[in-house]
DNA sequence: CACATTGTTCGATGATCATAGAACAATAAA
DNA sequence: TTTATTGTTCTATGATCATCGAACAATGTG
């Protein structure tokens, strides 16, 4: 159905990057994302916000090169670029998820949404 | 003159410091803050803005546990805490800074102020 | 077809933020 | 003491942002 814009590994700045992981909805977000390495339903991961406020942290996400977003039928799957980002910034990323692991530990399992 | 307030290590949050560093003028200044890792009176670097809007970016450096500033005369001077940002989130600052130098080589040589 | 599911887009709103100028404070130098 | 240097604080302003509800679009299901 819809398509999405992904910027190029050359397109992917730093300060975009620490902006959209900066925010704690969307670290959360990636930090979840970065459990499952696969690709995921946006519904699978529990959100503390509306689900018109996720669309726009998704798409700061995508458009920062963090996420990448595909369609399949009427649900979008979301997977981390992680590969891509820490070839662009070495490290960086893993880092930060590692930070973010140790700092709070939030859903240790991942099986049940909380919501 | 003055004293400031610094946040402990335990103050320091993760979300806190990426938006810190997530503004270009502010991740530059951190930047080569790190290539002199002497204190650097605020003169001493190249800044875009005005010293008002310094002030205030130094403000937030300082608030998200980044630099520590001391004041010594006339002047203030500031000095990256990187140990205790390393000790708290390890990795994280030291890739940053890493990928921002490999990103935008900005200033090769410290010497001449770029305005 | 009607309905449910999933997510996007479009305002609107209140908050935060980056910026700058003006006034001020503290110290140093003449 | 007067002047210069250095930086802070205050106030204002325009921009960006996180948030939500409502409307919409696309697909799947009865």
């Amino acid at each position: 159905m819809k398509q999405y814009q992904h910027p190029t590994p050359d397109q992917i700045t730093l300060t975009g990057l620490l902006h959209a992981l900066s925010d704690p909805v969307r670290l959360n977000y990636v930090q979840c994302l970065a459990r499952e390495l696969r690709e995921c339903p946006c519904g699978a991961i529990p959100t503390p916000v509306a689900k018109s406020t996720m669309s726009h942290h998704l798409r700061v996400l995508r458009e920062a090169g963090i996420v990448r977003i595909r369609t399949e039928g009427t649900q979008s799957l979301t997977s981390l670029r992680l590969h891509e980002v820490e070839a662009k910034f070495p490290g960086v990323l893993k880092a930060v998820l590692k930070a973010a692991d140790e700092e709070g530990p939030i859903g240790q399992e991942s099986s049940k949404p909380v919501l």
